[in-house]
DNA sequence: GATGAATGAGTCTTCATTCAT
DNA sequence: GATGAATGAAGACTCATTCAT
């Protein structure tokens, strides 16, 4: 059974980042990543139940990371209006800092079958009741719009945000993604609007 | 060769998209939606190159109809308010009219392997560039924000259509997906921010 | 049925000819050689039981104007040792005057299975007695040795050509072939012993 | 990757053999090899790389071996007439022991594909060069004609041995080969030509 | 006689997972 | 705990042949 937790369990995952953002999720064997981290194929099934629990822990972890980083930065965020610019560059910076890391979440793990895009959807939650936490707020200090769907605003932010960031893995990491933050935090709070009178 | 249409192209192409809805992309054997379309497994190939090959036509003529509706739609627009509200309402729109048709490409194909979804970008290049018309010009009559960056503007419209549509399949279709149109809509136009002013 | 000769029956042996010595046996599609004849897929039944059928006939037609024409040429031989060298030379000099039949009769029809080769030894008993008839008279005449075993001098004469042409077609009918005729003559007649006596 | 000998390297390759004597080339499926063998399907492909593999490994192995046993037996030879003797018993004696064997490369093999028949070549030039050997030594030492074309020679060596197995194989193996060696050993050195005074 | 669209049986190979050592 | 050899299920595609027109 899965022993989850170990001197190799880090190992597996970081393995498992390399190889499919070089192979792509088609040609990540299990007995790849297992060369990858430098263990034997049986041990990866020490640590991780089966091949699908890899990229479950995977975005476990790295989601887990993620989201910290943001909560930390929210913290010493005092307006909503800097709460909502302080998500959008750190979402935008450190999928730019971990481009290995912005292939496999933007495009191959996007590949896996319906099961596990749900278990995915279930870890992203806990990102999206930040993003949630930001609108509530927001409305009720009254800097958001009060008719303001919450659930939308959320679906606006994240699709935003996450086509934003595929654009730029599909253009191969070529341009500065992190310089997009101001402009995305604009749109998202003005729209499209004339700021003639902004 | 593939000898593109007849009789029995529509009818395997309609097949593809039922047998892909119902048993997932990775249970949509060519044997099960030849059985579907009623024909055998060897016709398929008569107009189709390869299995792939069903799979980007299936894109290609749902999105070539699916452009087409909205581009007629905004041929009635006089204002680029109007061009952008029925954008969004077409949009979705169509997708809450063929739950089946939504299940695939907001779910299912997105499973499809790095070159299908290259070729299915090259297809979605024209809908894109109908948005991008409505920005530019709505830069241009100052309805928009002169500081619009484009290309970001044109991956909110359609990063936000995405996760709305995509949230609502995975909701199972449960709730009204058109009545989303105007809030979508008020969104992309003015953003979060307050509008007591506006 | 297959009906026998006809104007197209022709026209189907000799595109099978060209078609696999262009493509190779098991790139030579009936729809393949239906083309390069001119005609329907469904015609060549009309004149074909099947596809085998088409090879054999293929190797019953060649092979009787082969086999004409040496007998043919042998009428005119005199002595045993010419008839033995006309039949040399005759072999030689139509298999080179012909490459596609002879890359076909020397590798491709070779890669059919066992039954078809089967029928291609039939039709080819007529040319073996034709070697018979020249050793044992050649034995009457004490001109070859009285332990000839006739047998196996057959297979001598038929393997040594069979080598010779085929190890020609594989380098590609670069040299003259039909040079060759008369030292396999010499050889076969006198062997490798030296003539320093002869 | 195919990690080549190990202990069911020769339970493979055997069970092939034994395979393609028994239900010919085209009905030899690597699922019926993998039975014989007595593993699994997917272990043959840790030996193999693909099923050409196995029958070009088969050839490389047994006609190794076969070529050995001969070169062996040459060690023994004095004279150049005992080397061509030798050469003619041991290759007759070494496929009349192996009559499965003897099947599969006089008839099933040849049936294999052009680029395979191509590496069944390269690996037959090493017997080739053993016959030319004897050939060009034959020559030196005056026992064979001194305008003998060696390769010429060295064809209707191998093109006599090779009609006069296939020919046995043909007739089920029903008479004695081996005892063939003396009679085409003679026709080999003399010719057909009388012997009165030789 | 001629057509050619339609048929459908048949097989090699991959790779996640196991378990004896 | 660690290994890695062995397992075996599963599916796209070709092409000889038919038969309605």
């Amino acid at each position: 059974m899965a022993t989850k937790r170990g001197p190799k369990y880090d190992q597996i995952i970081n393995a498992a980042v390399n190889v499919i953002a070089q192979n792509g999720y088609h040609q990540a064997q299990v007995s790849k990543i297992a060369k990858e981290a430098g263990v034997a194929d049986g041990t990866i099934y020490l640590y991780f139940k089966n091949k699908e629990d890899i990229l479950i822990s995977l975005f476990e972890e790295k989601m887990g990371e993620f989201v910290d980083q943001i909560r930390t930065k929210l913290l010493d965020a005092g307006t909503i209006e800097e709460q909502l610019q302080y998500l959008v560059e750190m979402h935008l910076k450190q999928l730019a800092a971990d481009k290995n890391l912005a292939v496999v979440t933007q495009l191959e793990l996007r590949q896996s079958n319906y099961d596990l895009r749900q278990r995915i959807n279930e870890i992203l939650k806990d990102y999206l009741s930040v993003m949630e936490n930001i609108i509530t707020k927001g409305k009720e200090s009254h800097v958001f719009a009060q008719d303001l769907n919450e659930k939308l605003a959320r679906q606006m932010i994240f699709g935003t945000l996450d086509e934003v960031t595929t654009n730029w893995v599909m253009k191969d990491c070529k341009y500065d993604l992190e310089a997009l933050s101001k402009p995305v935090y604009d749109m998202l709070l003005h729209g499209f609007g004339s700021r003639v009178n902004a």
